[in-house]
RNA sequence: UGGGGUGUCGCCAAGCGGUAAGGCACAAGGUUUUGAUCCUUGCAUACGGUGGUUCGAAUCCAUCCACCCCAGCCA
């Protein structure tokens, strides 16, 4: 009786997912504020490897410009070339194809403007909006007041126009040292946005560059840089996250403070399609709150020294939450991307439960995954009423729904090695697999029957022996019920492989909280455990190149493409299964 | 105690003045040769607190509280 209106449109199917950035584009777009065009960036800085965090901002990037027809561009923001590397640039665009996406045309650099950028920074000097000032940065920091106190001007602040033009050409042609001095923006020392007491829009440093050698000895600061980038690559909407809100007057500062006309000259107008006659507009910066996992450490610089200090062995440990990481766990580009859309995109600053990541993870392996079975702690069963070298070849289906993904073979012997867990002398409650004379299902095969323990002297058990109920293949037993069902792998003709059990890197659920001094404190112990002499069924090959894999009862895995060798098969576990015993 | 933000179920998150979507987690059933998957059902008289405006407020106003960000020549 409440399903009063069964009416209307309930199957809104492929609804984009509502959100405030969403919404301020469908109100451009209603306007034509931009021509209708919505054009994006993602614009990291090569100092280190994308994590998780990344990926939200990737997909959000470049899934809002691909709904609406638009584009999105690659910028790699390398002012800073002390802290960045050719090394990271080509981990990060391979990363972005990994994860599924395109970007715009060529890749860019920021430091491709540094020619144009120069240009507007004369342009600011001779408008009197920027000059070159000589305080140390000790100094500027005093000068630049507190929080609560207003700063003080700098006594270059009133240098004249002719004497910053020179200056600023002689710190160009190299003729300061570092720090000697800096170009500032003249905007207002006692602002109470600490950002806009004349924040420095150039430095002197004397350091080649991964991209452009040795050109410059001067580079400019990020505030002054990335907004002018997106003037210049046209960008409509430039998303970044919260900690960037209080930069935003500046951005728009110093974009309103050049000329309209030189700015529209120096961007790529034409190649975005621009039509002419329509009103140019300047890029506008939109903030949204940054990803946050519980149980993770996010950021490069916590990631660059877990890799330095050799918490984990590299930045594609799977530990790891770097894209790089997750990809040699086993994490598919689909589930990062599923999760990403499930997290949203909001202001509040959230920390989101890593049980959401293993959702998605799951949920996309469950389709993907050939089911296959392999043995981690294996125990030796004989089957004795098979004669030796029986060899029978079961075929099975590689996944219980899908049976697009074909079947495999599977042989069963006389002798088998099941799981340790799977026997239990002392049945616990609700045990459902092997007792001393019980009955259990081999996964795909018979039902078997357990007719004797044998231990050594010591008491531990050594093999088990059983007798195969000949007619239960493919059907169930007469007139008794077996409830459990065990996976299982030929001894003589399964697979020795390596299994990586991981966990969670973190014990705590904020290991980058202020009050964990060393997060050395708050490692999980049992983040890997490395078994040795498991066992798993033939079909699996020869172990090299990235299949995912459903070992049936114990999760995901996936071949190691790092460190297997046909020789020596190592599987990483993504992740368990649900476990809802 | 300057400025800028945020507060809706255990965790995310829709909602934009008309009487609380969805996902995760959790719980209970059902199916099952994976204790998986799948299916079904349940899960906020309530939207940080308090006042106010209104026929009607999570949505508007006021006020209070909590938390986050900013004093790099990092991004």
């Amino acid at each position: 009786m409440s399903d009063n209106t069964s009416d209307s449109n309930e199957a809104s199917v492929t609804a984009s997912p509502s959100n405030f950035i969403r919404h301020m584009i469908a109100q451009d777009l209603a306007q034509n504020k931009h021509g209708g065009r919505v054009h994006t960036r993602f614009p990291p800085e090569p100092n280190g490897y994308l994590h998780i965090g990344h990926a939200k901002s990737i997909c959000l990037n470049f899934s809002v410009a691909a709904d609406h027809n638009g584009h999105c561009n690659l910028r790699f923001d390398d002012t800073n070339p002390a802290k960045e590397s050719q090394e990271y640039v080509d981990a990060i665009k391979d990363n972005i194809t990994w994860l599924g996406f395109a970007w715009h045309g060529d890749v860019r650099y920021s430091s491709n403007y540094f020619g144009k950028l120069y240009a507007f920074a004369m342009q600011l000097i001779t408008k009197q909006l920027a000059y070159v000032c000589s305080l140390s940065a000790d100094q500027a920091r005093e000068y630049r007041g507190t929080l609560t106190e207003p700063g003080k001007n700098s006594p270059d602040r009133n240098r004249s126009v002719a004497d910053n033009l020179a200056l600023f050409e002689r710190m160009r042609a190299g003729e300061f040292a570092d720090g000697a001095y800096s170009l500032r923006a003249k905007i207002d020392m006692a602002s109470p946005n600490i950002n806009m007491r004349d924040p420095v829009l150039y430095r002197i440093r004397h350091i080649e560059h991964h991209q452009t050698s040795s050109a410059w000895c001067i580079y400019p600061t990020y505030d002054y840089t990335h907004c002018i980038s997106d003037a210049i690559e046209n960008i409509t909407h430039s998303l970044c996250t919260l900690e960037f809100e209080d930069h935003r007057p500046l951005y728009d500062w110093i974009l309103h403070n050049l000329d309209i006309d030189s700015l529209r000259e120096a961007s790529d107008l034409a190649a975005s399609g621009f039509k002419s006659g329509v009103k140019y507009v300047l890029p506008e910066q939109t903030e949204f709150a940054k990803l946050k996992l519980n149980y993770t450490m996010m950021g490069k610089r916590n990631l660059k020294t877990m890799v330095d200090t050799g918490v984990v062995l590299s930045w594609d440990d799977p530990r790891m939450p770097t894209l790089a990481g997750m990809r040699r766990r086993g994490f598919t580009a689909a589930a990062i991307r599923n999760f990403c859309e499930s997290v949203g995109v909001s202001r509040s600053e959230s920390m989101v439960d890593l049980g959401m990541l293993e959702h998605a993870v799951r949920e996309d392996l469950d389709q993907e995954a050939a089911r296959v079975m392999c043995v981690l702690r294996p125990l030796k069963v004989v089957l004795s009423n098979l004669a030796v070298g029986h060899v029978e070849q079961l075929s099975l289906p590689s996944h219980p729904k899908d049976d697009s993904m074909g079947r495999r073979d599977v042989p069963l012997t006389r002798e088998i090695c099941i799981d340790r867990s799977d026997f239990e002398e002392v049945a616990p409650a609700g045990f459902k697999r092997l007792l001393p004379g019980g009955e259990v299902r081999l996964r795909g095969a018979y039902v078997i029957r357990c007719d004797q323990v044998i231990k050594d002297s010591s008491g531990n058990i050594q093999e088990l022996h059983c007798s195969v109920d000949l007619a239960t293949l493919g059907k169930n037993p007469e007139g008794r019920k077996v409830k459990g069902v065990i996976h299982w792998v030929s001894a003589e003709l399964g697979l020795p492989v390596t299994v990586r059990l991981y966990d969670r890197l973190f014990s705590v659920e904020k290991p980058d909280s202020k009050d964990i001094t060393d997060y050395g404190d708050v490692l999980n112990p049992d983040s890997l455990h490395e078994l040795h002499g498991c066992l798993a069924e033939p079909s699996i090959g020869n172990g090299l190149g990235l299949r995912h894999y459903q070992f049936e009862r114990e999760g995901y895995f996936c071949n190691d493409t790092v460190d297997s060798t046909p020789e020596r098969i190592v599987f990483n576990r993504t992740i368990n299964l649900r476990d809802s015993k």
